[in-house]
RNA sequence: UCGGGGAUCGUCUAAUGGUAGGACAGCAGCCUUUGGAGCUGCUCAUCAAGGUUCGAAUCCUUGUCCCCGAACCA
């Protein structure tokens, strides 16, 4: 069942599906029909429904359409088309607006468990009267408002007898809370507005924080996942569920690091400001990191898929290095795209000495093992690339020069003999060749010459013209958004360039959507603009180009901005501090710091253990004079991680067996010890502990079976790589538990060395 | 009265007290009728300082840096 990729967010669901918190797996999909999807969308897309395909659970797609100013039903049939198209099938298709009953329902049981209030404040007094980070908020002036009288403005507010913003539905929670999210957020708010889904039927709607719970929990997600932006908010999720169930499953909230990618720009914000400001021509504008995007520009869904497999899920912000997106989208072309030739900026070639002849031209290069062909005609003119020809080229050019001699992909040897016409600005627009037709097939000329060089070229007879629209990265810098100023400032004029080029005659009748490589120039697609006999090919990316890797210099880079808001943020107090003021407040701490130095501890250990009366009681409870030292070691160094999430008076800890532990433990090995303080911790007597001992014999004997099994790694060791020691130890630590890891290193080391 | 998170090669990410691994990028070579692809090899990391431990990326402490939170947005 266990998955075989491995993140922390399957590590839980393994966790919960072997302790039996859950049977099956629910996951969710809930995007706000407010924009398109794009490539974030499609990391979270391959997450959820990833998840739900390896554990063979569900996946809803879920409109979150809570707030009717901003969504409209374009967005929805966008959103769905492209999840379908990155190759998911959601379990089912859901919108928020249809739980508006239930949800509307639990808010009248809050009210009567008087747990909800109809605040009359303004929005500014609202904000007013939250206080701020580091201040406490103020109660609401109608925070304690009868349950009667709650009830009936509630129903007020639903049935549309009060204009916008004149009171709101609040949770009471706390207003002191030192979550801003806690300090009685708004649980609805009146919009006489028409909603896409649920026309005029409501007028107050409610909150993310509200209803996103409940959505999960009607739904009976299992785990909810979302962006790191919404820890704050779990708090908030879990007391709206707890206020309003039982629910079963009951839903909990993970978060993972959002994408970020280089030279794009991921918020919806600004990709909506690019298409209404008309710097991109559309949501599908094939620069767009939308997910309509990249399906034009050409990318596949193997591709993204790919991309978001590479990428992983973790908790830690980070940006993303391009190169493993265009990576990606290379090695599925590479298998995918049959190879055809076409010039982007065609040089005429006059070929001295050709005959008209035709050649077959496979699909696929050998090592793609793709079978296909098709025929390619050769007559007297061809056009080859401008960027294959030099006036002075350098040693190791393998292209066109004066006097050089190159192969044309699939046909003949030919070596340029003069410039014959040049363009305005002095490039090339025709030169003169002769044709060795004696090389067709293969071999080099008949004068000896060795040729290297090999050109794409098209037949200029035979050849069709086409627009080929060159897409690059969508801003100058990597990182457009840093640097504090406007990140329309960073779009790249490179990001599109259009030319007119030619392509040999079997693309005539390419279809939209059609995929292939232009063989040394990189890989396209047929465009929707495509009309009968006017092509359209969008360049879904060029070729790797080893020789080039320099010149693509990055943007001077923009200085990193302060953070502004950091700056103003105060600074809040370290556990140190938070100690100290304790024993400053609490004589009983400060009397038990000093007494725990005159134990013989250190000041950081008397430290530790006097911040709060928890502690300062337990550590005196569970020593006697002749344990200070080492139970404090024992409760400072380990206990934490035994205990794990538990906190110390939660975990109904009996000193009195501490103290037979802390007595005992000198004379233990350190790994039973540990073990035994794990047993103990879980409810063990001391005297109920089997420990035993493994004398110098065994251990000897555990040590000659591990070498013996690991000769390869004694060498590795023997000859320098002494970190294997630990290693070793490891494996005889297993195959002798309990034996003394002092004793084992010991003989190991006398083995070795 | 501030709270919640985070920090491992240049980049992304594994290692859940026992060999710091993989991928991308980079470098070198081989191969090649795509300066593509492929193949081989190499370079490169645990934020810092203390502590616990036979052994620490992992546990404890202190410090540093980064992100999030004061919409009737989601």
């Amino acid at each position: 069942m266990a998955a075989e990729r491995s993140d922390f967010l399957r590590d839980i669901i393994d966790a919960d599906l072997a302790a039996g918190r859950h049977q099956r797996v629910a996951t969710r999909f809930p995007p706000e029909p407010n924009g398109y999807l794009h490539i974030g969308h499609a990391k979270s897309i391959c997450l959820n429904f990833g998840i739900a395909r390896d554990y063979q659970g569900t996946c809803n797609l879920r409109y979150d359409d809570t707030n009717p100013a901003k969504e409209d039903i374009e967005y929805v049939e966008s959103i769905e088309a492209d999840i379908r198209w990155l190759g998911f099938a959601p379990s089912a298709v859901l919108f928020s607006a249809d739980y508006f009953p239930k949800m509307y329902e639990l808010a009248e049981r809050l009210v009567r468990e008087g747990k909800a209030y109809v605040c009359d404040l303004t929005e500014e007094q609202i904000r007013e009267y939250r206080g701020t980070l580091s201040e406490p908020g103020k109660p609401s002036p109608n925070r304690e408002r009868s349950v009667d009288e709650n009830l009936a403005l509630l129903r007020k507010m639903k049935a549309g007898e009060l204009p916008d913003g004149a009171c709101t539905l609040r949770a009471k929670i706390d207003m002191a809370s030192a979550n801003m999210k806690m300090r009685d957020p708004l649980l609805y708010r009146i919009r006489h507005a028409h909603h896409h889904r649920t026309g005029d039927q409501w007028c107050i709607y409610p909150m993310y924080d509200y209803a996103h719970p409940l959505e999960d929990a009607i739904e009976g997600i299992t785990h909810s996942i979302c962006t790191l932006e919404f820890e704050n908010n779990r708090e908030l999720y879990d007391w709206v569920l707890d206020n309003t169930g039982p629910w079963n499953p009951r839903p909990r909230q993970y978060e993972f690091a959002r994408l970020a990618l280089e030279y794009t720009v991921m918020s919806k914000r600004k990709l909506l400001q690019l298409v209404q400001g008309k710097h991109v021509s559309g949501w599908d504008d094939p620069r767009m990191p939308t997910i309509a995007g990249m399906r034009r520009r050409g990318f596949s869904p193997e591709a993204i898929r790919a991309f978001a497999d590479m990428i992983g899920i973790a908790k830690a912000n980070s940006m993303v290095d391009i190169g493993k997106l265009e990576y990606c989208v290379r090695e599925d072309l590479n298998q995918t795209a049959p190879r055809v030739l076409g010039v982007l900026r065609p040089i005429e070639v006059e070929l001295v000495g050709a005959t008209p002849s035709t050649m077959a031209a496979p699909y696929f290069p050998e090592d793609i093992g793709k079978p296909g062909e098709r025929s390619l005609s050769l007559g007297t003119t061809i056009y080859l690339d401008q960027e294959d020809w030099s006036d002075d080229p350098p040693k190791d050019w393998k292209r066109l020069g004066p006097g050089r001699t190159v192969r044309l992909r699939y046909g003949v040897c030919i070596t340029a003999e003069e410039v014959t016409r040049r363009h305005a600005d002095g490039s090339v627009a025709a030169i003169r060749a002769t044709a060795h037709m004696e090389t067709l097939g293969g071999g080099n000329p008949a004068d000896g010459r060795k040729v290297s060089g090999v050109l794409h070229w098209v037949d200029a007879a035979t050849s069709v013209p086409a627009e080929l629209r060159l897409y690059d990265r969508l801003t100058k810098s990597a990182k457009p958004e840093e640097g504090g100023g406007n990140f329309l400032d960073q779009l790249s004029t490179e990001s599109l360039t259009v030319v007119h080029g030619r392509v040999e005659a079997s693309l005539a009748s390419a279809k939209v959507g059609d995929r292939f490589q232009l063989e040394r120039v990189g890989y396209f697609r047929v465009d929707e603009d495509t009309k009968a006999g006017a092509l359209v090919l969008n360049r879904i990316i060029t070729l790797r180009d080893v020789k080039a890797v320099d010149k693509k210099a990055d943007a001077p880079a923009v200085e990193k901005k302060q953070n502004a808001k950091a700056a103003t943020r105060p600074k809040s107090k370290s556990p140190q501090e938070y100690r100290a003021e304790a024993r400053a407040r609490d004589p009983q701490l400060a009397a038990a710091f000093d007494r725990f130095k005159s134990f013989g501890l250190t000041e950081e250990q008397a430290d530790l253990l006097s911040g709060d009366l928890t502690s300062a009681d337990f550590f005196e409870k569970s020593t006697t004079e002749k344990t200070h030292a080492i139970a404090a070691k024992w409760i400072i160094n380990e206990l934490p991680r035994v205990l794990g999430d538990t906190e110390l008076p939660d975990a109904k800890l009996d000193p009195a067996r501490f103290v037979a532990f802390f007595d005992a433990v000198g004379t233990l090995p350190g790994p039973a010890a540990k073990a035994a303080l794990a047993d103990i911790v879980a409810g063990k007597r001391f005297e109920d502990l089997s420990i035993g001992t493994v004398d110098a014999g065994a251990i000897a004997t555990a040590v000659a079976a591990v070498l013996a099994a690991h000769a390869d790694k004694a060498a590795q060791y023997k000859a320098g790589k002494t970190g294997l020691l630990g290693f070793l130890v490891g494996q005889v630590m297993k195959a002798a538990p309990g034996a003394n890891p002092g004793d084992v290193n010991a003989a190991l080391k006398a083995k070795l060395d």
